[in-house]
DNA sequence: TGACTTATGGCACACTGTGACAGAAAGGTT
DNA sequence: AACCTTTCTGTCACAGTGTGCCATAAGTCA
């Protein structure tokens, strides 16, 4: 990797973390492009080279999560019942979690804390749930051999499995530690894996 | 009623009218609110007072059935169990839009062509469910007796639910008559049913 | 070094959204 | 009718977001 490229990643970085920590500081609407640019001394242009928006910085690990989710999807054997493959993307979310750097770690603690303290990122979360709801309704309807214009149950079943994975993100407000983040989303699997009738979504 | 009020709701819905033909016509980003407020002959900031923004125009149906389903929920019997309870909920806001006059009808039309169309609307749609969830969940932690900060059983109930409307009104793409959604809704109310064990919500 | 590719900053611009203020319209009173 | 009060409206000014364009600076490679 060029010394072009391990400058723009550590710009990019620089970005991310000023923002979440104004963010934090001085709240999400009352934060500046202007700010953060300052910030890490770069001109208000050049953030938007970098992210589309302060929106962007906030789906950043949206982002990262429906790729994983998209992969685990592909690897699950093709015969596995959708809302099975569906949780087990879950959990491949929630072990990349884990076997995250410190760093990382902590700024998506520092992300939960925001959408915690602000409801409307909760708002733009679950827009961004919405594309990706989409894009696995296409795979999955693909999985079941529909088409996912006419298939209610493919998309009830992934509108499930995102429910699932949110609640278990967002709801119960916890003290913030990354082992009570994977305590929540374990009960939330748990819980409704329980919850629906054997063979509901083949 | 006097004659201010009549003139209000008479240019709010001249509002209204003229943006969803205006979206429907050259799409929902490239309209401003220069050009919708010129269609009715106000000036731009006299917009903001009818409306919030842009977004505020598409949320319309949104903030009704919110308070459609709140008021159902308080009239359903205290011991019924809250996903029963939730889905008469989502009932009342069918039943609503099957008695609702002609105009309203065509508005509610209108505004399913432009969620089929636009996808960053169907995001803005979902932010707000996420406004309507956690009301929802106010409600529903009242009726099961429990902390809605610490529940998440509370949380997944009134997801299910959310998604259950959901995707009755989104999912499959249809000719868009009235009764094609009301069948849509009712299909889709009727395989969540279907989908979950008895007693799971309680 | 010199030629290239790419990143950056500055500028202009369109759009959204809000506060402040002055004038117009509607409502009520005598 | 004339009057005053309340509410609505338009104009202006302003801050913030987001994008296209172009010159310049920095990195890459021969």
């Amino acid at each position: 990797m060029g010394l072009r490229e391990r400058k723009k990643e550590k710009t990019r970085l620089a970005i991310l973390d000023a923002a979440l920590d104004l963010f934090l500081e001085q709240g999400y609407e009352s934060t500046t492009i202007e700010q953060i640019a300052g910030a890490v001394e770069i001109s208000p242009r050049t953030f938007f080279r970098y992210f589309t928006g302060k929106d962007h910085l906030v789906l950043l690990f949206h982002d990262h999560a429906e790729d994983l989710m998209l992969e685990a999807l592909a690897a699950r054997p093709p015969d596995e019942p959708p809302f099975t493959c569906l949780m087990q993307a879950n959990r491949a979310v929630l072990a990349d979690l884990e076997s995250a750097t410190p760093e990382d770690a902590e700024r998506f603690l520092k992300l939960r804390r925001l959408l915690d303290e602000h409801p409307r990122l909760v708002g733009l979360s679950a827009a961004r749930g919405a594309q990706t709801e989409r894009h696995l309704a296409e795979v999955i309807a693909a999985r079941r051999g529909v088409d996912p214009d006419q298939d209610q149950l493919t998309h009830l079943i992934v509108a499930f499995a995102m429910s699932t994975m949110r609640v278990g993100f967002e709801c119960p407000r916890n003290d913030g530690t990354m082992t009570e983040v994977r305590q929540r989303m374990a009960e939330s699997i748990a819980l409704a894996e329980r919850s629906l009738r054997p063979g509901w979504d083949l």
